[in-house]
RNA sequence: GCCCAGAUAGCUCAGUUGGUAGAGCAGCGGACUGAAAAUCCGCGUGUCACUGGUUCGAUUCCGGUUCUGGGCA
């Protein structure tokens, strides 16, 4: 089995300062499992790491495509499988690192997804009010009319749209591609730190985000064309920053925002992270930098993936 | 100093024709298989400022006190 290893947590738990350590100490290449940080030109937001500081380490996913170009868990688990291939090729280790959970569930499961062709039926379902939709997925899928509510239309369209193009349920191929078992061997860790710690530090990088400069980063792309409705400029620290660019609302107002919904964030993965089977939790309050990584250390050879 | 209006959940407020109260936001929990930094679901006990009185019963009515606005001097 193919030897992996993942660093996740939730968003500014520090994440990319342990992952060049642990890089370094093992000679890993490290995959970016972080749904904006492909887009170049978005920076300060996604607190991506400057090439100057990745200390001579490779990083795979990062910088990879235009805010205008569209990024899905398919494309991830493509690309990142085939810089899983090139990093062993190398000799190297392969070290995913990021916050999508989603992302890191579909490499881990090596979940599949077929081509589909994009001939306008989301565009109808997302014109088809909701109660229509429920109607027409329960016909389709009763399992998953049974389990998505009714409020939330991307859902039901997802599972409405693939029944369409795969004729079969998607909670049928839920189930099973969740007997799956993983091709590699791996070691899934998650750091976690007390919320209220967490959430402090939330608010202080969101701050020097701003001092950095994120306001002119996202009037930079808007002014180069790239469209405020597009999923690039969904992302936390874009959106909220609009209002302020139409003086729609003052600096002040734009930041608490940023800070507050990335704190909702930030619990979300943790209520992601605390489902996933398999993790290995890391506690940032009670150990150092140095302990951590001695910690993993050990877990790999444990697990003899080093 | 006088007059008026407030004082209810962490915050902003609603409400109880007297039978101990509820929204939004925050917070917390959860879901998640092609937008996932997305999308969605669930959770509301708090000396109803304090203190006397009326009452079977007061957060609600009456008196006093304190505090906060606003007005007049």
């Amino acid at each position: 089995m193919e030897p992996l290893i993942i660093l996740s947590g939730p968003t500014a738990v520090g994440k990319t300062e342990l992952s060049l350590s642990l890089a370094q100490a093992i000679g890993g290449e490290i995959i970016s499992a972080d749904s904006m940080q492909v887009y170049r030109g978005m920076d300060i937001g996604t607190a991506k790491i400057p090439v100057s500081e990745q200390k001579g380490i490779r990083h795979h996913l990062i910088d990879i495509l235009d805010p205008d170009e569209p990024w899905d868990v398919s494309q991830f688990t493509q690309r990142a499988t085939e810089a899983i291939r090139e990093i062993r090729a190398a000799g190297h280790l392969p070290i995913v690192v990021g916050g999508t959970g989603f992302y890191i569930q579909a490499l881990v499961k090596d979940i599949t997804f077929e081509d589909e062709p994009r001939d306008g039926y989301r565009e109808m379902l997302e014109a088809t009010d909701s109660d229509t939709l429920a109607a027409m997925l329960l016909a389709v899928d009763p399992a998953s009319a049974a389990s998505i509510p009714v409020g939330n239309r991307k859902r039901m369209i997802r599972a409405i749209e693939y029944e369409h193009y795969h004729g079969e349920p998607i909670s049928a191929l839920n189930e099973r591609q969740a007997l799956q078992e993983s091709p590699y061997n791996y070691a899934y860790f998650v750091l976690t730190m007390d919320r209220e710690k967490l959430y402090g530090r939330i608010n202080e990088r969101v701050d020097a985000m701003v001092h950095e400069g994120l306001a002119d980063e996202v009037k930079k792309l808007l002014d180069n064309g790239y469209r405020e409705d597009s999923v690039a400029m969904l992302g936390l620290g874009y959106r909220q920053m609009i209002p302020y660019l139409h003086g729609e609302c003052t600096l002040e107002d734009a930041v608490a925002r940023i800070q507050l919904e990335t704190r909702h964030f930030a619990k979300r993965q943790m209520t992601w992270f605390r489902r996933e089977k398999d993790v290995i939790f890391l506690d940032k309050d009670t150990k150092t930098e140095e302990e951590l990584l001695q910690s993993m250390l050990e877990t790999l050879r444990d697990k003899s993936i080093i």
